[in-house]
DNA sequence: GTCTATAAAGCGATAGAC
DNA sequence: GTCTATCGCTTTATAGAC
């Protein structure tokens, strides 16, 4: 599919369904040309540094998206609350109700991890951070809301796994519903460990 | 590292760690000479469908592995509880602590998946029936037990990657007690979906 | 069964015309 | 900025000697 794109900023996205379909090394510049309708040279005009570039970015691009919609909300919300239900809802539809998988995920278990294991990190890191600072807001203490923040986006991670694995859409929605419902608990929501 | 192998079926350990550490396209015949010390004429007699065969037979060695030492177990157990206690034992000595990746969750999300989603489907699907049969066995009631069985396998898939992604096995290691713990209660462990 | 040699294709990346 | 042509290398896979 070409698409007429002007700067380079407009073909993060598409670049980035390359990488979530095709995984770092499955993506191959030919494959990327087809998504974006750019040739060798329109890429590495825009990205210099190559493939690695081109995937440093897209992880950036992410973040920026999650910090912006999801994190952001959850540390500054009025109501640390309706930052959580603000995040739960962004997830829904970030990953497309489990149609879509994590890239940053998809990156942590591959062997590009190496190469991107800082950004990689700070990702999870810092929406761990925000949800367990919204759940500390609502009243939790320090460890439970950490603990929670942990169990949650772990859930989120394992649903998109298990989702796709059984092909069943359904998987993901029933975690979400009740990773969604737990937090709205009172206590001890999450076991000890 | 060379290592003096007899049978095609010896080298399906090293062939699978191969994959589990590159994933599916990342892996390439040289890296697997590399682990294995057979060149590619001893690998192509051995495998003569290529990668493809070599990744579906490590599949399908894994899947033997899970059935005999979880599974079954789980299935055949006098008693139900004692065969969840060592699931969680088997699954903490498999991943080694959260230091291994699940080969079948990092085909899951790759590419790959096209053309292995059978054997993915069947590994997750295995492990969800084994497991639920052992809770309803414990007085579980079916949809409960169904619901239980795929919360906690998703767990396990989620703490693979946070782990990985945080580089933290302690992250593995808490969301593995939390889950058995979890199993342990006897009343609504895993919220309403 | 294992080796070396090699084929044929695809890879990331570069150069230079326009 | 985009194109074509091309380099140098790696890839999967095969062939044939031993």
């Amino acid at each position: 599919m070409s698409k007429a794109v002007s700067g380079r900023a407009d073909i993060l996205p598409d670049l980035g369904e390359v990488f979530r379909a095709h995984g770092y090394e499955g993506t191959t510049l030919a494959l990327i040309t087809d998504a974006t309708g750019l040739g060798k040279g329109s890429l590495y005009h825009f990205f210099p540094g190559g493939k690695e570039q081109m995937a440093a970015e897209v992880l950036a691009h992410i973040d920026a998206w999650f910090t912006e919609h999801i994190y952001a909300p959850l540390r500054d919300a009025d109501d640390p609350g309706a930052g959580i239900v603000a995040m739960f809802d962004a997830v829904d539809a970030y990953f497309r109700s489990g149609r879509r998988v994590c890239l940053v995920g998809v990156m942590a278990l591959g062997a590009s991890r190496d190469s991107f294991a800082a950004q990689v990190k700070d990702y999870f890191a810092a929406w761990i951070d925000a949800l367990a600072a919204a759940l500390r807001r609502r009243g939790d203490s320090n460890a439970m809301a950490r603990r929670k923040a942990e169990q949650t986006v772990l859930e989120i991670q394992g649903a998109l796994v298990l989702s796709r694995a059984l092909d069943d859409l359904k998987v993901f929605a029933r975690a979400l519903a009740a990773a969604r419902a737990r937090l709205n608990e009172k206590e001890g929501a999450v076991s000890e460990g």
